[in-house]
DNA sequence: GGCAATCCATACTCAAGCGTATGGTCATCG
DNA sequence: CGATGACCATACGCTTGAGTATGGATTGCC
């Protein structure tokens, strides 16, 4: 489980791989991703690696159809267990607001939208989030046409502010400040009840 | 007479290494600004790089300087150029959304926000940008520290738009489509006067 | 026309990183 | 307890791309 920090000494599956890039990948991008380094990390030797898997390619395609799969539940299942639609929206945005660090598998794939496999996956993911936002809209009152283009503001903020708060490290706010940043996106682009 | 199949025969400047390197980069993304494949594009080979430039990184800065002096007059300029500061926001934004040319250079540049070179220009754009929308908002008649969160917004949104809508493929929106999201961040983002 | 200075080509070296070949070790099962 | 298969180390080949060395070509200038 554990196989990042400590030097261990226990047998490696590919899953461990997987779950290795990954790692590396929210630390360092995409372009990072190497299998020498990779192993290095994982205190073992390129044998090891080619082993389990074909290519530096099958790799990456494993990762991200693991991170697709398994990184994305958690959020949305939360909010949706939430009853009034009313309160749903905001809390979406509070909770995405302060629970930054899964994200960053997603702020280093945004920087590798080059890369035709990671092309596909982003946007599987952004069109599901945004079909998510726009049934959210609609529930909060706004019409088809504006719900759709309200929730595609909402997620090209979203967006936006991993790039300029999160890998650039611009202005960076207070905890207040950011509070304050996030109230005031729940009152201009959430419709009032 | 050989015009046709050969890009011209003429002596090249830094300033040509310069610009041919911001068009690579535009296209293909920092990652791919390698000499060689400059030097094919330039239609000479290595030898003239490295008399113009001692290293890669050197014409790595250099275009970066180049872009942040001359990439960035014209959009402020001609907004600054509207009387009517009711006028300015909408114009503003209409513009920028049907000029996405000029902002190849600056999607690329947020893909490589890895690059220690890119992050301190990248963040002086950012913030320069920020700081004009944010005098705009307050012209617009929102007080300083909405207009502040507003622009963090605006500019979050632009930014992201640009990454999914631009790099990624995502739902190619018809002219239609896209002129109707234009007008309804408009009136969602701008304080109706 | 000749002489610098500028600009470019050719031919290298060197390091990084992917992938291959092959043999070693350890657990597990019969 | 030995054999099989899973897992890993070592050593190599190959390609790409940065940077260097050096000589040839071209231009500006006197």
């Amino acid at each position: 489980m554990n196989a990042s920090t400590k030097p261990e000494r226990t047998r490696l599956s590919a899953e461990s791989w997987e779950d290795a890039a990954l790692e590396l990948i929210a630390e360092q991008g995409v372009g990072a991703l190497a299998v020498e380094a990779l192993a290095r990390r994982l205190g073992v030797t390129k044998g090891s690696f080619y082993w389990h898997f074909r290519t530096r390619e099958a790799l990456l395609q494993a990762a991200l159809e693991r991170w697709e799969q398994y990184g994305e539940r958690e959020v949305i299942a939360q909010i949706e267990a939430i009853p009034d639609p009313r309160v749903r929206l905001p809390e979406l945005f509070r909770r995405v607001a302060h629970e930054l660090q899964p994200h960053r598998v997603y702020a280093a794939l945004l920087k590798a939208l080059d890369h035709p496999l990671v092309v596909p996956v982003m946007a599987r993911v952004s069109q599901r989030r945004t079909e998510f936002l726009t049934a959210a809209f609609r529930e909060a009152g706004l019409p088809p046409k504006e719900a759709l283009n309200r929730a595609r503001l909402t997620y090209a903020a979203y967006v936006g502010f991993l790039q300029l708060n999160f890998t650039l490290g611009l202005p960076r706010m207070s905890h207040e400040d950011f509070d304050a940043y996030v109230e005031h996106m729940i009152r201009t682009l959430i419709p009032a009840a």
